[in-house]
DNA sequence: CATGAATGAGTATTCATTCAT
DNA sequence: CATGAATGAATACTCATTCAT
């Protein structure tokens, strides 16, 4: 699978949090769980969290979690391909197929940056866990996909003689890696990411994969 | 605190497994306790490994962890620092204070390298799960230790002109998380890492970061 | 203190069983969890009776016990709490102040007698179980309220020159032991405390304490 | 049975301290056994006590206390065997078959006490604790014969026109839980009852029942 | 639809008892 | 004999899920 299709088969991606009105208006029930279990995921994690805690966090009942979600596992599953397609939107959506290999790069690694800045929880929850004991296979297949678009981006540059010749994962591992652990230890030492410091990060990275 | 100073203090470090054989052989089962939790904490993490598993496959009854470890969350402690500190250790042992940056770089890089190869659980323990929930104040403490150092060593190669003028905290993220982004994604694709790769990955890495 | 403001400071102190019941309902799955405890405590004791136990008997899910008592203390100490107000709460009602010492003597006899009757295993769990391992401050404090009464009966009758001068704590001892003593005896052997077996034991004991 | 007969027919009643120490010596480690038993049951009852926790007081290994005691249960009933043994064995010594009820009810009431200054525990365990749900069918046998003792000196008491003409159990409630009531409620208030308490305690207790 | 009381299977932990040393 | 490490059944308590209201 080449770059191309991948980036124009934008099939059911879409944001989160501006997501069309039901007529119902019971959005905003489904909505409210799903925010208040996605930050009870990040601050204690899947096991640790209870399904009581998230009901009172989202203010509804705890029978209610059980008319929108078919358990806890459909609902953590929910809320990771909700980000997960947030995401991938974002990283898909207008993709400079005919720019240069850097320019590339800078807009994902820019368009990644917004999105932690816009969904901090949403980044934390996808990459900062675990997520390998409950996945279902929607949520895999989801995964799998932006796997292919980051080989794709890769073995296209690669080809064109832009980054060097190792095996994708590697590079995928290194740049993906090097973006959590900025976010991440910056988070932890109360660093704050500001447009310069994002620029001098990609150069970093870039000067780690480029040729 | 300067870098001297932390490769010197090298209190209690040792590494798990080739632990001193006590006379009496009753290490067999804390040893058996350790390795199963080791194992299943990676696989599910901690808050989703009930007791009663760790038992059945560390082979022992459920009662015998308790004469172990005080509690579960003792247990998990005691993994922590076993393996923090055989990665500490590892690193601060015989660190080359007097050679240059890059040599520097590369030991720390190989060493780590090597631990991953021998302690893969271990490795993925510590780096790839969120300990906040249950870490004691010894495990925090053992963990100030390693940041410190890791900022010692970026400050020092600083001042030397070495590596980029930003904060320790930002290349430590960098090269830790693509570290940790390297290991984890060649495991998800089943790729090996031999030497050969490993070096490269460190000069990728090391180009992110040199001046 | 003195007992006129003993008798008077009758704050909370109501009978167990005709409680005002809540329009709610479900005073009855407390009531019968009270209930069940009550007995299950008297047959077997505090630490010989175990939840699930209560639970059964008292014809409700494990898990309900724990909605309507924080934990297993918890319950023993609204049990004892519940029959050592009501207890209380019947002696002092309408205490005759202005009567005779051997009115007075006469009024307790019979009112405790009455809720011996009415309340057997309450007086059972009050008065033939050692609760000084887990009873609460709250507990304990109403525990010293009961006390302090007897003191309080006992020194105004010493005054009036009505029982015999020796330490309160002795007469109290007598009397409470001995009508104790009388309940246990009496219900191991099978023999009903009618109305006038109670009004020869209050004789006997009289004497045993006059002038 | 009358009062005679029981007094002669002293089988196996054996007071526990002073016990004639076995050949082999191990006497020591039952008799350790025992007392830290005793000591235990008395702070936490039988069911709150642990049975490490008496090996431990003991000073022995826990399986020890299996070489010497078939359970947990048999160890309590020994301990309550020993002691109800030597309470009754005291009472009925050379007890004085041809005095006069006056002086027949102050030996019993002394000698009670005695056993009470002696063997404060013992007096405890056997009395200040609920037994039914542990006692075998030895033990039960033994405290109906203290029982029936108790009962024949009333019964022959009354004959001779000393006691009230009452049921023989309400006397026996009254006189043993007085005795109870007042040594239980003494200790309660750090009271020390010297001989002549005793005296006027025995002088009251008297009189609540004599003719 | 929404709720939250009720539940029972599941969790961490304890403890009476056994048995290899 | 004496031990104490080992055990697994039992305990107190939690929580995902259901269902009557």
């Amino acid at each position: 699978m080449n770059i191309h299709s991948l980036v124009t088969t934008r099939s059911q991606l879409s944001s989160p949090s501006p997501r069309p009105a039901r007529a119902s208006g019971n959005g905003d029930k489904s909505e409210a769980i799903l925010l208040a279990a996605l930050s009870l995921f990040v601050e204690r994690g899947f096991h640790g969290t209870a399904v009581p805690e998230v009901a009172e966090r989202a203010g509804v009942g705890a029978g209610t979690i059980y008319r929108y979600f078919a358990s806890k596992e459909a609902l953590v599953n929910v809320v990771f391909r909700q980000h997960k397609q947030a995401l991938l939107g974002r990283l898909l959506a207008d993709f400079p197929l005919h720019a240069s290999t850097r320019e590339q790069f800078s807009a994902l690694w820019r368009r990644t940056a917004q999105y932690v800045a816009e969904e901090p929880l949403g980044f934390s929850f996808l990459e900062l866990h675990h997520h390998s004991s409950y996945l279902d296979a929607e949520s895999l297949a989801l995964e799998q996909r932006a796997i292919q678009f980051g080989v794709a981006f890769v073995e296209t540059a690669q080809k064109r003689g832009d980054l060097r010749p190792v095996a994708p994962a590697i590079l995928i591992g290194i740049v993906l890696g090097a973006f959590i652990g900025l976010v991440s230890k910056s988070t932890q030492c109360g660093l704050t990411l500001d447009a310069s410091l994002w620029t001098v990060a990609e150069q970093c990275v870039w000067e780690a994969i480029r040729i």
